[in-house]
DNA sequence: GGGCAATCAGACCGATCTGGTCTGATTGGA
DNA sequence: TCCAATCAGACCAGATCGGTCTGATTGCCC
């Protein structure tokens, strides 16, 4: 129940790179100087957000790093995933993983999709744009 | 953003359990034998709900355990911090740490505290009681 | 009253995963 | 053509998780 330190640090660093604004390219080391992150943990990180389709990549001299769609369609759930894998609470969440012995006993199961909906809504209401601004606009029901 | 396989199966024992409703006893290796979770492990988990409040343990022969609360009082949220401590998605949401080296620069931590508030919320309209229904009550805002 | 059986409680160990570092491949500019 | 800067992937140490085992405690039976 605890986010995993890349995830947070991918966050940090993904605030860092929106708060450039688009069109800018920054480099990795760019972005883990401003966010104290260690510079190799940053470039890994950057990686897998390009992999995951959230960053754009640019190699060579004077190369670096931009986001893939404007700040406000990125959201927190866009960034776990991509560092973490898909968002499932139990194992028995996503169809098509069928590790539990219980399967069809369970009364469990059901419930678990619930909740787990309820913190992938939780995570994709708070966008990187949001991220930059002072006021709480995650509309959690709490 | 995965829970351990420990708070999914301490779940699911808390279910069998409750199952028993209040007042019978049952022993650990009968709630590992009806949810087929390894009774050494099983025992395990009782120790810590055990310890955490959330169960009546009771030792020698014709012991055994039961809710130390009515099923209805006792949520997931309860269980899940019972065997993996506070939830706490980053390290900066509880008070107290400070093992983030941005502290005050950051603008994702404001935001942490309201995305965790919706995920101990969604897990706290859960409890014991609704896992025996068939219609899902959770409450979540999704 | 003594012994036995059943149970919980804690300590120990192996495996998996995370986190961090390093080296190599690629690309653009001088 | 060479060089510098950057991303990309492989490698390794550390920590945590999951599982097993043994021991301490307690109530029942003889």
């Amino acid at each position: 129940m605890k986010l995993s330190s890349l995830a947070d640090y991918a966050v940090v660093l993904m605030g860092a790179a929106a708060r450039h604004c688009g069109g800018v390219r920054v480099s990795a080391a760019m972005l883990a100087a401003e966010t104290g992150v260690p510079v190799p943990t940053a470039q890994k990180i950057v990686s897998l957000l390009t992999r995951a389709g959230l960053l754009r990549s640019s190699r060579g001299t004077g190369g670096g790093i931009q986001l893939a769609r404007p700040a406000a369609a990125i959201s927190l759930a866009d960034i776990v995933e991509a560092i973490e894998g898909p968002i499932a609470m139990a194992a028995c969440v996503d169809a098509g993983r069928h590790d539990c012995a219980l399967e069809g006993s369970c009364k469990v199961q059901p419930h678990w999709g619930a909740v787990n909906g309820a913190i992938k809504s939780a995570l994709g209401q708070v966008s990187l744009a949001s991220l930059s601004h002072d006021h709480i606009t995650t509309g959690a029901p709490a």
